[in-house]
DNA sequence: GCAATTTGCTAAAACGGTAAATCCAAAAAT
DNA sequence: ATTTTTGGATTTACCGTTTTAGCAAATTGC
């Protein structure tokens, strides 16, 4: 049983195919065909159980309603979650999503931008790599619609949608010391991506505006690739029977937080007695934690909304000005912290 | 900046495209095109970057390389890592993922088949929501190649990549047993799935096994389209408090497991110590819980890799044999359980 | 030295649509 | 009576590949 095309509707009615194209596309009217045959042909259309070929569509159209979705890792819920938002939008708009997880790695998101360039995807939206800055500049050179997400490049004029990070992790911090810590530590990535950046910022601002001066052995790089091991070493480090006597930590995301919390907890360390612990992003881990953890929650569903609209923006017009959007993370004060 | 396309190394070269294509897929030596040539044409296909648009070739082979993934949800974290580790087995195939989350509603997911089927994927991975029988027979019946996951419909010959749902569930109940508890409960989803069937079914053949009497009053289903506050009703019913005096729960999916360990939280119980807990899946968050919680880890990476396997056989020989495929998971034990 | 084969390459069709241009009556306007 | 408009449809081209069929020149066989 193949499928039937719009020549076999033609055929069958004794009509031309670009007949059966106009009508089924709605063009009808716009082309004055006559309700008698528009009729004939929706009701054999449906009949045949005829659905276009959006291959065909596409190879003449040159659009295919697909966004190709390029993050670090469809399975860390963070981006799982903002996947799901992301997929929500892109439908209500017809719009399919092609994924890619590049595990933060520029070599992997270049071939995966190449691979999906090749005619398959109207659009991108990124979370781009650390080092990716070559790749970004070369989509926007060939006039590629895409836009960034979770981080940007300052340097280069892009869509981006992402939180404000400094004001975020300054809560966070803000919040600690208003608890009564002082001796509040840093775990964070050793990877040079805005947001990162901005989180320990924030961090530090934080401190400096409460007249805490910053210590840069309370703050701990891991590197991008951070396995359980190299967590559980920093924390180790931070652990507050050492001479540092850390009373806080705060982790720069919510992978960092998970892996750090295991350790805390094998350390036998009681949270927020011996340690508080706050944490970007706030995964449902968080929330059944014992005690639950103090997270600053990002806004994935306006992120995931807004990412679409400003991308569909773009591929209906590819020189339309690039909106550059930060919203607002919401921190939320939990036991961890003593709350 | 427009895209180079065979037609333009052709012209260039004063030679068909024919040739160019040749070249280009390897085929030279089988279609005795000289080597001379072959070098030119190789040679200026990389000066002019040449990318092969992939909708055309989609066109004209029928093929597109790219896989349907229909799941419940990519923000479900069992989802997620079962997508991510999916997506790596096909991008070492050259295969591409799109995929749609269906949040169990066979409406959606029949939508979401019509659309991918249109000639965009060559074949699907689906974990199919209960009702969704007839579109799986539908897709029989076109010989559209698929492979299910997570569930199966035992009425239906098709390939399926499960794991032993009944064992691993009375694994984790025995072990409740052997820890000494025997009022066990079960908070499951009231849905026609044979995953969760099993699941309650194996449950039921371990206290059975250990001489334990089945009390329906302990077995909870919960909607499907479960929120936290069924989840809160239903586990407050268990309360050890109650005249049915529960020891433990077992919790069907980490979905369930984890709404059900807020509620357990919030209302001030000790785990185990109060109620002991055990689940299905295997979250980050049940490795940092206090106490860490005792799940059934499916082995997602097997799931992953097999599934892209059968399902590249299917697509290479649509007559090939149905494979069905039963895996173990495996249990374990943490403190939640006692242990 | 002539047929048969091999070598090296090409033209054209096809995939299933969409877009632009065109055509031809009949009706309306001049 | 001639031109213009309108309604209703068609023809042609094209998107960028792959595939089928085939052709001329060079080489081989005898």
């Amino acid at each position: 049983m193949k499928k039937t095309s719009l020549s076999d509707i033609a055929r069958q009615l004794g009509v031309s195919k670009t007949l059966v194209s106009l009508v089924l596309n709605g063009k009808a009217k716009e082309h004055r065909i006559s309700d008698e045959m528009s009729n004939k042909v929706k009701k054999l259309a449906k009949e045949l159980n005829y659905k276009p070929n959006q291959i065909a569509k596409g190879l003449r159209t040159g659009r295919t309603n697909t966004i190709g979705l390029i993050i670090a890792d469809i399975a860390n819920p963070f981006f799982g979650k903002l996947g799901r938002e992301i997929e929500k939008e892109a439908a209500a708009h017809g719009y399919r999503i092609v994924f890619c997880s590049s595990d933060e790695n520029p070599d992997n998101s270049q071939k995966q931008i190449e691979m999906l360039q090749q005619g398959q995807v109207d659009g991108f939206i990124i979370a781009p790599p650390a080092g990716s800055e070559n790749q970004i500049l070369s989509l926007k050179r060939n006039k590629i619609p895409f836009v960034l997400i979770d981080r940007n490049f300052p340097d280069i004029d892009t869509n981006y949608i992402v939180v404000d990070n400094i004001q975020a992790a300054f809560e966070a911090t803000d919040h600690l010391v208003k608890q009564g810590y002082s001796k509040i530590a840093c775990v964070t990535l050793n990877v040079h991506l805005n947001n990162m950046n901005q989180r320990v910022l924030g961090y530090k601002q934080a401190l400096i505006e409460n007249n805490i001066p910053v210590d840069e052995e309370l703050i701990k790089m891991m590197p991008f690739t951070h396995e359980k091991d190299d967590i559980a070493e920093a924390v180790k480090q931070l652990e507050p029977g050492n001479k540092s006597k850390v009373e806080a930590i705060f982790f720069a995301t919510s992978k960092l937080g998970i892996m750090g919390l295991e350790t805390l907890h094998s350390l036998g360390l009681h949270i927020p007695g011996d340690i508080a612990v706050v944490s970007f992003d706030d995964p449902d881990a968080y929330k059944i934690s014992q005690p639950p953890v103090s997270a600053i929650a990002q806004p994935l569903q306006e992120i995931g909304r807004e990412s679409v609209k400003v991308l569909l923006d773009m591929i209906h017009d590819r020189n339309a000005e690039t909106k550059k959007i930060v919203l607002k993370a919401k921190f939320i004060p939990r036991k961890s912290s003593g709350f």
